[in-house]
DNA sequence: ATAGACCTTAGACCATGCTCCAGGGTCAAG
DNA sequence: CTTGACCCTGGAGCATGGTCTAAGGTCTAT
């Protein structure tokens, strides 16, 4: 597909995806050139900037998710590390929810707090 | 207290404190200054920059953090604006940590898939 | 064969959020 | 009365992650 296509599917800009080629996010395992020069994307283009998404919504720079890919692709790493880097990553999401769990309920404290504002000024 | 003090409660760095006053995030009602020029923090700002804080692990930018933060100390929002305000917010927790559990999910599958590969390999 | 939509490149430009620096003042200890 | 640790200001500089532009090639339909 062309590079338009792949933006579509993922939303994200045809700026954005060739800025991700630029640096290093996409190689020839996604991307091939047509005689006309033109990007044609594979399906692994569209699973790999959907991983880079997951990647930046976990708080990690391109260069950090890059480095995650590299690693992870290089065949220097037995299954057990593999193993125990995805659940590292599991551990950082459980750190997030939690501190996302701690925000919201210190909304909800404020909600209460607010409302019963509402009913003192009733009375 | 002094801004290194704070610096150190809140574990932002000095320079970061500086900025965020400069960007109208702190305001007379958190820092005033002493005889010599030096700003000297009260316990609101603790709070102001925890908030600010929450605000980013939300996603928020400064510019929006401020913006909130001035809509809600206006005086014209509502208790009932006030609380539909807070409950927005829990949304968009609740879609983040939503969204986080995808990712899990996916990590958890691609552990199971890593470990049956060990197991293949073993066979 | 011309329009309009698409593609290419290199590189400039931008917003955000700091971070650092120069040049200078303050303060407490010895 | 100097030293060292802290404080001030204004503004420059920087990393990140895009976004946009110029100048040009390609493709499709009419």
């Amino acid at each position: 597909m062309k590079i338009r296509e792949l933006a579509e599917i993922t939303g994200l800009s045809v700026d954005t995806i060739r800025f991700y080629e630029k640096r290093g996010l996409l190689d020839h395992t996604h991307v091939q050139r047509q005689g006309n020069n033109y990007r044609d994307y594979r399906e692994t283009a569209v699973t790999r900037l959907r991983l880079i998404r997951q990647g930046k919504r976990l708080g990690f720079t391109l260069a950090e998710i890059q480095q995650e890919i590299t690693a992870w692709e290089s065949d220097r790493l037995s299954i057990p590390e593999k193993v125990s880097l995805l659940q590292h990553k599991i551990t950082l999401i459980d750190e997030q929810v939690a501190a996302l769990q701690q925000t919201k309920a210190y909304l909800q404290e404020k909600i209460d707090w607010v409302s019963a504002q509402a009913t003192e000024t009733s009375a």
